[in-house]
DNA sequence: GTTTTATATCGTAATATTGCGATAAATAAT
DNA sequence: ATTATTTATCGCAATATTACGATATAAAAC
């Protein structure tokens, strides 16, 4: 149906399954990589180096930001985004956690 | 359109995406836990520990299979799935790399 | 005050994902 | 041989995602 089953699942496997959506998509990578390496950042710069649509960047921004991975404040007609450090803290924890957590001893077949 | 255009970023930025997207879902998440902790498995029990349709499981099975991060081979009637050691690892380093690319400091805003 | 610049949001189209019943295929059990 | 058991695949419905043009909004520049 499209829809997932959340209830099925732990509040923690929800959890991980959404941070990965968060960063499941090339742009998101792209922009996050972008902001990462010059430190502040206004959409504009965005859409040049990306070549997707204004709008297209800007709905980007928008999940990253709902997942936390980014926060924005307005800087006169621009709005400057930025990594949020903390929960980049988080998100990676968060993977090499789940990456850890499993031990692989040869594996079965 | 629902289609990424894929062809505007690096190969390494749609391959972290690819990745993600593999474990963005909780059902996935859960099947790689539960392999994890019982390194050898077969798809019957994921039905009962899940509680999706059998088809459903299949499905998310054939994607994590496609992803690399399982492997399957068949055992009489049954197919035995467990976690594909090399590629889980890769995933794992792929994740650090990204995670860990970006230093942040203090965040501009 | 009008025009430009920067970003967000709306509406919409195309495509992808999730989920499941039904059915197929292949082995195991009887 | 026939009947379970196990998994994969097909077909479909519901929902989600991706993308973008058009438009709204708000500050800056003139």
């Amino acid at each position: 149906m499209g829809i997932t089953k959340s209830d099925l699942f732990s509040k923690k496997q929800n959890e991980i399954a959404a941070m990965a959506k968060a960063i499941g998509h090339p742009a998101r990578i792209a922009i996050l990589q972008y902001l990462a390496k010059t430190n502040t950042c206004i959409c504009g710069d965005l859409v040049e180096e990306l070549g997707l649509a204004q709008a297209t960047i800007s709905q980007h921004l928008k999940e990253l930001k709902t997942a936390g991975l980014i926060q924005g404040s307005i800087e006169g007609a621009s709005v400057c985004y930025c990594i949020h450090p903390g929960n980049w803290k988080k998100f990676r924890e968060q993977f090499a956690g789940f990456f850890s957590d499993v031990n692989i001893q040869g594996g079965c077949c």
